[in-house]
DNA sequence: TAGATTGTTAATCGATTAACAATC
DNA sequence: TAGATTGTTAATCGATTAACAATC
């Protein structure tokens, strides 16, 4: 019954509270500093327009918060704005740039340029907000030596190199999947502390190293749960009577198919599209 | 002081309300569905692996968390395991893959053919579960009628036929933030019931649509907050004294800068790198 | 001053976690 | 039976929200 690798340290998903512990030290809680980029989007489109003042009301609707939640949040900054009056555009602008961390420079490398690699080499939000790209890697000998977004593709073997050049302490991972936790382990050992994952692998990382996960699949499989619902409040096809039978018969169930080697329930799940094949195969997204 | 468009109606992030509603119906909470993508995951590894049996223990470890969350999220599908057994593996599979809905065909479509519409066109983990790629859409004529992932990209005139003819529910939108809300629009007005988002915009859409976010430059905002954090418990650089006052100080402060018309935050903001550009300009990344 | 809007309080709600009885 | 592991309970924690006093 053995599984995978053992979760030797720390992972992603399972530590809440390193993230947590960091900015309680300064008593912003995650949810607040999750929140704090979209705040700042909204007021720059508003300094763009050069709008001086706007209220929580109105930052709230730009945001898509509401507005208590807004001044909640703006009140473990600090009081930033006036009473009566509302908050300062451009203040505010710099006050949550400092605390995002943004006024200073961020150079990253992104691992594995595939599309999304590309996009994300090509993507603008990144260099406006203090994000700079140190360097395109890939480990395929096709891909490298090619240019993405005015920047030469190089060498993996080039990693340890460019990040103690330019002291690059946040990576990029749109490898496949397979080479996720290699390239991962490589980043950590170069000395990166920071990793945005895009691969649908679970990364384990040492105490200290903070990992993020964008999963190109999941928002979907979340949005389908939701819209299962709003057709009828039946379950899919292919369903069995079992399946909604109270507890003890659904469990009873459960025992005969495992007596029986698989049955009725495993093969469901053959036809069902979850089933088998190339899962969470990117290489044709991501070559590394 | 207006702002931009007011929100009419429900916009994506402000209404946690009606997703949680709906799944909390059927008793699931928003948390535990949002990982039910990352169990299936694993269960899905450890299917291809032929391993027949998993405990709540090890499926944790390899989803990346705690075994005692694990199995309140599982308690709430029904009692699908066997007590000093553990849960078996196909069957989990098939229960999750119900639940979520991915027992059934998704058509999508997604709008706005640039890099990422590209790498999410060739994105194998989508089809594996059961979505399959209705059509690709862009406004560029140039765009239109070029090849991406085996499918031809066709003129966003078409959305309507499409969507009606394929039962399409499902949309993402993948153009550049100037264009998002009009696609969406179009989207809905042409019986889209989901929408997930990759436009850094924030989307007002009526009840009964669901938007779901995916934004590429959030994330890395928040590694930066906690990066800046382990450098040393210092802000960073180009900070003021007046920043770190206690509270009283730093409000009168900010009024001596609002009574100035500027002054000195407002040049720090001017000088931080988020202060104006080409903000969130993705038309490199994303052609609509 | 009167009107407007912030910052904070307190109640509520949902999520997490450890512990352990139930039971295979 | 003895060991293993689930499913559930209850405590704790964090997040959300409405309401309103403070104050511009």
């Amino acid at each position: 019954m053995a599984i995978g690798r053992p979760s030797s340290s720390s992972s992603q998903t399972p530590d809440p509270g390193a993230a947590r512990r960091t900015s309680r030290a300064r008593g912003i809680p995650e949810a607040t500093v999750a929140r704090l980029p979209l705040y700042l989007r909204a007021l720059t489109a508003l300094s763009e327009r050069s709008v001086p003042t706007v209220s929580s009301e109105e930052l709230a609707a730009a945001a898509g918060v509401n507005s208590a939640k807004l001044r909640k949040d703006f009140s473990y900054l600090g009081s930033y704005g006036t009473r009566g009056v509302g908050y300062d555009v451009e203040y505010l602008v710099y006050q949550i740039s400092r605390e995002l961390g943004l006024t200073q420079d961020w150079p990253v490398v992104i691992v594995g340029i595939g599309n999304l690699g590309h996009a994300l080499a090509n993507y603008g939000g990144f260099a406006s907000r203090g994000f700079r790209v140190a360097a395109l890697l890939d480990a395929d000998p096709n891909v490298v030596g090619t240019a993405a977004a005015g920047l030469p593709v190089r060498h993996m073997d080039e990693l340890e190199a460019i990040v103690a050049a330019q002291h690059v302490s946040i990576g990029v991972i749109t490898t496949p999947p397979g080479a996720a936790q290699q390239v991962c382990d490589r980043l950590v050992e170069a000395g990166v502390t920071s990793i945005l994952n895009f691969a649908p692998t679970v990364l384990t990382v040492p105490d200290g190293v903070d990992v993020r996960k964008v999963d190109l699949s999941i928002e979907l499989q979340i949005l389908a749960f939701h819209e299962q619902r709003k057709a009828g409040d039946e379950p899919a096809a292919g369903d069995s009577v079992l399946d909604r039978a109270p507890g003890p018969v659904r469990a009873a169930a459960a025992k005969l198919r495992r007596a029986a080697g698989g049955g009725k329930a495993a093969e469901q799940a053959k036809s069902a599209p979850t089933g088998k094949g190339p899962e969470d195969d990117l290489s044709a997204v991501m070559p590394a």
